[in-house]
DNA sequence: ACGATATATGAGTGTTTACTCATACACTCA
DNA sequence: TGAGTGTATGAGTAAACACTCATATATCGT
């Protein structure tokens, strides 16, 4: 079944795209903390209101965060941890990049 | 230093944002078995060669891919083996969405 | 019921992306 | 050196994306 395969890629592009995105990793990472709404992570990461929302969405859409109602608010947590083991590898590796170019430029 | 923060931050995005592409995904995940060409990646993936050229390039770029001449050939491998990691822990999310999905079916 | 607060969304905009076709460039070998 | 092969890239296009402003919707306390 060449289709399911394909499937299982698109999903795993859907959701690499979902995350790959500087704000929705701030908000990610953010979210690592602790549990917090819109409201609380419009400030803490500088985006404009309607702006987060549309990103909060993007992620959850992609079962990366899910929420919930309480009164007003809408709270969001980070769905499933191995979502950080992405992030760190991603930093892990941006992180090797960073010490290869440093080695090239001592080589001069 | 918020600044080194954000740079960082925008280089995870960078490295996910490459990643994040089905067609990239099976480039990627081609090149775990073996060194390959342009021209026999095109046939195996199903793309034409100049769009795949383009995605190598993205990919090299980003230093997923490393690549070398040989000839007229130039040969790609996958430069860091935390790519691949990345790849499994996105493919157990979609794994674990496609299992909750079913779930709620056997609800109804 | 009313004003205040939190969130979502329609509409508009500028930018980026993926893709294709045609063509240029690089290299090999006969 | 010229034909053949492999790769890169310019140009054009359609779609997707990120963002903002304005506004709608939902919920709370008084």
């Amino acid at each position: 079944m060449v289709k399911t395969q394909d499937r299982l890629t698109e999903m795993k592009a859907e959701i690499l795209t979902a995350i790959a995105h500087p704000n929705r990793i701030k908000i990610i990472e953010y979210l690592q903390k602790d549990v917090y709404c819109n409201c609380e992570l419009a400030p803490a990461i500088g985006l404009e209101q309607s702006n987060l929302s549309r990103h909060l969405k993007i992620l959850t859409h992609a079962g990366i965060l899910t929420s919930w109602k309480e009164g007003l608010k809408v709270n969001f947590k980070v769905a499933d941890p191995r979502v950080f083991k992405i992030l760190e590898y991603a930093e892990s590796l941006a992180r090797t990049e960073v010490e290869s170019t440093l080695e090239l430029l001592e080589q001069i």
